[in-house]
DNA sequence: GATAAGTACCTGTACGATACAGCTATCTGA
DNA sequence: TCAGATAGCTGTATCGTACAGGTACTTATC
């Protein structure tokens, strides 16, 4: 690997963790404040639920990367909010199907609506082809990052 | 807005989700597993301490979007693990001064060394344009995000 | 120079997100 | 049919974090 190479992955690394840790903060920021309307876990169970439709614990928990115990929990408080409803899944009488409420969709709306404005904002001033450039790398190195954690 | 550009801000919400994601469940297990060298705000201290040089808890704190009995608590625990030293502030009685130990940059740069690697497994196939374009694109998502949090 | 207001740091406490271990109910293959 | 696997739930523990309050020190005002 070259020096510039080296210096590259270094910047990437750097720009990684800075945008983790942006990230973290703002969520927490928005979170605790006047919403309180989903918190981060709760987001993603829901646009998963929404993109790739209803599906029981195990299968969340295994594409979100966490624990079985972790989103049953999640699944039980987002129930408790009437944002998600639990059925026996009819062909496994262990499972349960895990579906979106209108309501449980129109609050993930909101929040993905507020996030996109929001990065509208902070990309105001970027070219057109920059922010498809950015959407395209990221979406390459998010591929990376699942064929690095389940190499097949 | 054109529908374009509103597709292209969503693709890059639904990305920047995913890398949080992801990067979380890569800290948690590597974190948790063999090494247990670092979590995440130990390194992040570190890493300001040896690029900004040694500093009060309170300008970590600012800098790194932390409460400052945060901060306090991960730097005592850095300090009993011999990463840091704490030393009265020569200029102000109420401060102390955070300087990194040898031993603390060693572990830094062992852990930078080791996520940079990572990068470097991960995008093996990249073209280095790509990943330049990548690491200069994330340093301005980076100071978009910054300069929405702090507007001056 | 005395005193009020501000600041730096620490400690007590609480909470949210998560993991792991163990449990029960159910399924599946030999 | 039954032994092992799997789905989901609950108990418990840990970690990172925030907020509130305390103490020691500094700065500004008169």
């Amino acid at each position: 690997m070259s020096d510039d190479d080296e210096i590259t992955l270094g910047r990437i690394e750097t720009e990684v963790a800075l945008l983790m840790r942006f990230g973290e903060a703002t969520r927490r920021a928005t979170g605790t404040a006047e919403h309180r309307v989903l918190d981060r876990a709760a987001y993603v169970i829901l646009r998963h639920l929404d993109t790739a439709g209803p599906q029981n614990v195990s299968a969340l928990a295994a594409r979100l990367n966490l624990d079985g115990s972790t989103v049953t929990r999640q699944v039980s408080a987002l129930q408790r909010d009437g944002l998600i409803v639990r059925a026996p899944d009819p062909t496994d009488g262990r499972g349960t199907v895990i579906s979106p409420t209108p309501a449980g969709l129109q609050r993930m709306a909101a929040v993905q609506n507020a996030r996109t404005r929001l990065y509208g904002d902070m990309l105001a001033d970027w070219s057109t082809e920059d922010r498809t450039t950015l959407a395209t790398l990221l979406g390459r190195l998010n591929q990376a990052l699942v064929n690095r954690n389940r190499p097949r």
